[in-house]
DNA sequence: TTGAAAGCGCTACCAG
DNA sequence: CTGGTAGCGCTTTCAA
């Protein structure tokens, strides 16, 4: 690799200074003379010094990373992409890197090389929890985790996905609709935000006495079965369509208007997982947005909390706000709000 | 953190062994008899021992992480994410963690606790590039690098998209159509990928005779500007419309039936990036795959290569294969190829 | 304001 | 087959 680094040993012999006063320098720490630091600041720049990060790592115990992990049954999800990408950001605000793991499949698992991590979804049995706790890897979870027994983490935060389903639900009611049908993953998606939509649904559907006209679908359903659930939960007499599984509801519209039906006019369509791309800031489309770069840039800072010992020992649970925006039909008829 | 970790002393001192024995031991390396590498295995599951992996690579000079940076401009595209999981999976093999930089916005940017990176299409003024070739981290870069002069990297793998391109012009040509349109990304979208795409297009265009009918877009546009873009690109005489944009296609046949275009019939509809979820495996486009994933993981391997000093001084370029998937109507009309 | 010494936990090297 | 020694580059502690 790279061959004789510079280190604080050779500024401080260049500079007649001890080690000691070159990393103090380098680092702001203890009483320098400004001079002094100027001195070896310049030299650091002349000679090409760069910290050794794992020297530096085994004398304060830390890394200075965090590590993420999304499990393989979502990994294909542009939601959880985003997510990472707000993990990103949230980790350099805590001044550190954002580490992905791909342990599922690894026989000898290394140690983490991480402070803390970011688990997205945690399942009971999932193997990367287990040696996390044997590592006592500081874990958010981001998601509530699932299963019997809970897996134990240190922090979860979610989005409330039953309250923004109940608005979007009230909503559609509210705007005349009385006949919503959902389109859902099944359970081989598992996870807290999938059988809380379920549930939900069934839930508000019991209270209003309305039909439940629920269809699941695998994750790793093609195109065509997409379509073909479309045609056979949209009969003619269901009036609105809400799509769990994101950028699904845009994709419908095409079989949508094959099957004659006129969105906004005689038919709303909801996205429960708005895709920034081709839902959100579509008038046709009312979208559940939680904001997923948010999402994962407050799970980071979270668990920066959780490793400043600044949530105490007792798990803390957080929200990360979401929010309905409505399609244009349903601003005309309840407002902007 | 976590208090009092077991080390190799204590076990060393637990089994009445040396330090060397029990590290030996436990790294499989050395000539250890099996009965003492299994007396110190069970003491290290007992005890709950966990290498340290700051003093290890301290020791080794080696971190076991590669780095990869995609640059903010496209990070909100799934063609990238999909990459990054590929490139997770490349890291794995090489026994490597994947840490994601996001470095673009800090102040005072700490060194890179990476034994190399991938660069996502290097621009010449990325700052993240000059930070890498001060610290002579061995860089891969993903996408030809562009610009004056060029990035300086080790090896560069990308696919050829100039091949590919050309390959469904013939495509579309031999199966009847005369007058395709592009549809791409503008230049605030700077990439090999997108320069290539559009000189090839027009070259094609100059080489048959044909109208070139190319508009752009900033990456940045809403749904109802694709739209319109689609609208103002697709007059009546066009028959054959390729999308530069990720989904862009898959999200344009709303947009192609309300105008009155029969897909197939007397459109046809390409995605030079084809997208898993909505457009491979749609019968109604054809998808120039790249399979993203396939792409990463391979970027990763290669960067393996370059740091086992595999691919000796002078930079390395490669290829990463990628094909045209006919719609049903170029399979009918040409064959499966 | 600066410096000397100790030591983080590990692996490389070489001697037995 | 096993062990002793040295030292990776840094920060911490405490003395000057």
């Amino acid at each position: 690799m790279s061959r004789a680094r510079v280190t604080i040993v050779d500024l401080a012999r260049e500079l007649g200074l001890s080690k000691t006063t070159v990393s103090d320098a380098l680092q702001g720490r203890g009483q320098v003379a400004a001079t002094t630091r100027e001195r070896v600041r310049e030299a650091a720049d002349r000679l090409g010094y760069v910290q050794n990060r794992a020297a530096r790592s085994l004398r304060t115990r830390t890394l200075g990373a965090i590590g993420l992990y999304v499990p393989p049954r979502v990994r294909s999800f542009a939601f959880y992409m985003e997510f990472a990408m707000g993990a990103v950001r949230g980790a350099a605000a805590l001044d550190a890197d954002l580490v992905l793991f791909a342990r599922d499949q690894e026989h000898a698992p290394r140690p983490f090389a991480v402070d803390g991590a970011i688990v997205v979804d945690p399942l009971p049995d999932d193997p990367i929890l287990r040696l996390m706790a044997e590592q006592r890897l500081p874990v958010v979870a981001a998601g509530r985790p699932l299963g019997d027994p809970l897996p134990q983490v240190d922090a979860v935060i979610e989005a409330p996905h039953a309250r923004l389903l109940r608005a979007v639900l009230d909503d559609l009611r509210a705007a005349g609709r009385r006949r919503p049908a959902l389109l859902a993953w099944d359970r081989d998606f598992a996870s807290s935000w999938s059988s809380d939509v379920q549930a939900t649904y069934r839930a508000w559907c019991a209270e209003h006495d309305v039909d439940v006209r629920l269809q699941t679908l695998p994750v790793s359903s093609h195109p065509h079965e997409l379509r073909a659930a479309v045609e056979a939960l949209v009969t003619p007499e269901v009036d609105a369509l809400l799509c769990a599984p994101q950028s699904l509801a845009g994709r419908s519209r095409a079989t949508l208007l094959r099957l004659g039906r006129d969105i906004g006019a005689d038919l709303d369509l909801v996205s429960l997982v708005g895709d920034p791309t081709t839902e959100i800031g579509e008038p046709a489309i009312t979208c559940v947005d939680v904001d997923p770069t948010a999402f994962g840039h407050e799970a980071a800072l979270l668990l920066g909390e959780v490793l400043a010992g600044r949530t105490g020992e007792a798990p803390v649970h957080r929200e990360h706000a979401g929010r309905v925006r409505r399609s244009a039909r349903l601003r005309a008829v309840l407002g902007d709000d």
